[in-house]
RNA sequence: GGGGGAAUUCCCGAGCGGUCAAAGGGGGCAGACUGUAAAUCUGUUGUCAACGACUUCGGAGGUUCGAAUCCUCCUUCCCCCA
């Protein structure tokens, strides 16, 4: 049995380290490979950036030397935490969370390695709590919570101190589906570990003294930092909703262009938390960014990295062809074989050919391909010089475009602003 | 159960019976400066066949030449007393 590496510094020097249930964690890490687990809920049909960190950490752990196992919430899902919500969640339908289950489980094996013996493990809780009838549950679980210190935990508190939303009995008893989780997995797969963001500490210390109460066994958990944007949002929002990882909600190309945009302000804690790169690599991207910050390696970096763990290797050469043609020089002579893929991947309309013929405005067009609200906002953006056709500026209100205007056999590429693109293509 | 207050555009919030498509702020979009960054500055931000027209101020009616503004009923929310 080889000797794990040392996880919970790696989790210290990136800034991730929370709070340790018990400070020997380390040691215990250290001494042999670990069963180490985190939960996932299924309250949406994809993961998106913010479950990321959750999920590298389990992959840094894997790493290490350990073995990882991501629960998904089928079970819980259905109840609802209230760790971190301010508000009664609305239940999710049994249909729905298990089409997240299974979208969610195809995404997982992206990041973890399932395949070798003692590879990853990804289980739902839906397994073992569905033939778990009430009154068992009463007996053998609820047994072990005294109200009273469920009733001192920060994520109950919290909502019983509000005065215009209460906390429901389902969702008060999230803490006892999440605990006696972590009760079977050791049981059944000696998981001795529990991960969670800093959200989840109630719900893990609850599963760590269920265990020493049913058992007498000695689990511990860790939690770990939410990264928030130096603008104190979430990271992994946009205006326009979550960044997802399923490329159908979020394509590759978006995907990579949330990253190379990432702030300045953010881009060590994103280094550090989203990215494989060890210290040494880190400080020498940071270093390489104070002298010279124009040519934003570090973002590029951080852009590439995710992509290609995310999307893989195609994802991240279909986002970087995308980028360098929208980046670049006026678009000409182009072919359909190089606009073609990236046609998918970023916003795109169809016309008929015969209204690009018949000379189709270019305000009518902008809002075609949703750069434009309406026909004012569309007005507007081509008067203060903000539209571009083929990356040229067009100024003209009563611009018409026309078969002269494709760049390659079908397609005409549309800009607004600095940034915002979409593919126009005759059919 | 009794009494009082509120509901305005994406959000917060101002709003006199006509001069209200409705102040101001936030957010969004675009421009300048830059580096596809931040900060800053500027313009813009209901819709359209656009110097005009149409639709908006919780809902339904009404008063009036004219209503976001007044009246009636309804819905929702907040506060006070029981």
């Amino acid at each position: 049995m080889t000797q794990p590496r040392d996880i919970v510094a790696d989790l210290r020097w990136r800034g991730l380290l929370n709070q340790v249930t018990d400070e020997s964690i380390d040691k215990f890490l250290l001494e042999k490979p670990r069963v180490i687990y985190t939960g996932f809920d299924p309250t949406g049909p994809s993961l998106h950036v913010g479950h990321l960190v959750a999920i590298m950490n389990l992959r840094r752990a894997q790493r290490a030397g350990h073995r990882p196992i991501a629960l998904i919430g089928g079970a819980t899902g259905m109840i609802g935490d209230p760790s971190g919500k301010s508000e009664e969640r609305q239940l999710l339908t049994p249909e729905t969370i298990e089409n997240n289950v299974r979208s969610i489980r195809a995404q997982m094996e992206t990041f973890l390695d399932f395949d070798e013996t003692d590879g990853a493990l990804l289980l739902n809780n839906f397994e073992w709590m569905k033939d778990f009838t009430f009154l068992d549950f009463l007996r053998d679980v609820g047994k072990h919570f005294p109200v009273n210190v469920m009733l001192t935990k920060d994520s109950v508190k919290s909502r019983l101190e509000r005065t215009d939303s209460g906390l429901s009995y389902t969702e008060f008893s999230y803490m006892l589906l999440q605990s006696y989780d972590f009760v079977v997995l050791n049981g059944r797969y000696g998981c001795e570990v529990q991960f969670g963001g800093s959200d989840q500490w109630g719900n893990i210390t609850a599963g760590i003294d269920l265990a020493r109460r049913m058992t007498g066994v000695q689990l511990y958990g860790l939690t770990s930092k939410l990264l928030v944007k130096s603008d104190g949002k979430k990271m992994g929002k946009t205006e326009s909703g979550a960044v997802w990882l399923d490329a159908r909600r979020t394509s590759p190309y978006h995907f990579y262009q949330y990253w190379v945009n990432v702030d300045d302000a953010d881009i060590p804690n994103v280094l550090r938390f989203f990215t494989d790169l060890t210290e040494p690599e880190v400080n020498d991207l940071l270093a390489e960014h104070e002298k010279d910050p124009g040519k934003r390696l570090p973002q590029k970096q951080i852009a590439m990295e995710l992509t290609r763990l995310v999307h893989g290797a195609e994802g991240l050469a279909a986002a970087e062809k995308a980028t360098q043609i929208f980046f670049g020089a006026e678009v000409s002579q182009l072919s359909d074989s190089q606009l073609g893929p990236i046609f998918a991947d970023v916003p795109s309309v169809e016309i008929p050919r015969a209204e690009l013929e018949a000379g189709l405005p270019l305000v009518d067009a902008l809002v075609r391909a949703k750069l434009a609200g309406s026909k004012g906002d569309a007005r507007r953006t081509v008067q203060q010089g903000g539209a571009y056709v083929n990356n040229r500026p067009e100024g003209d209100l009563d611009r018409k475009l026309s078969l002269a205007d494709l760049a390659s056999e079908t397609m005409i590429v549309l800009r607004s602003g600095k940034k915002r693109y979409a593919l126009l293509k005759t059919v």
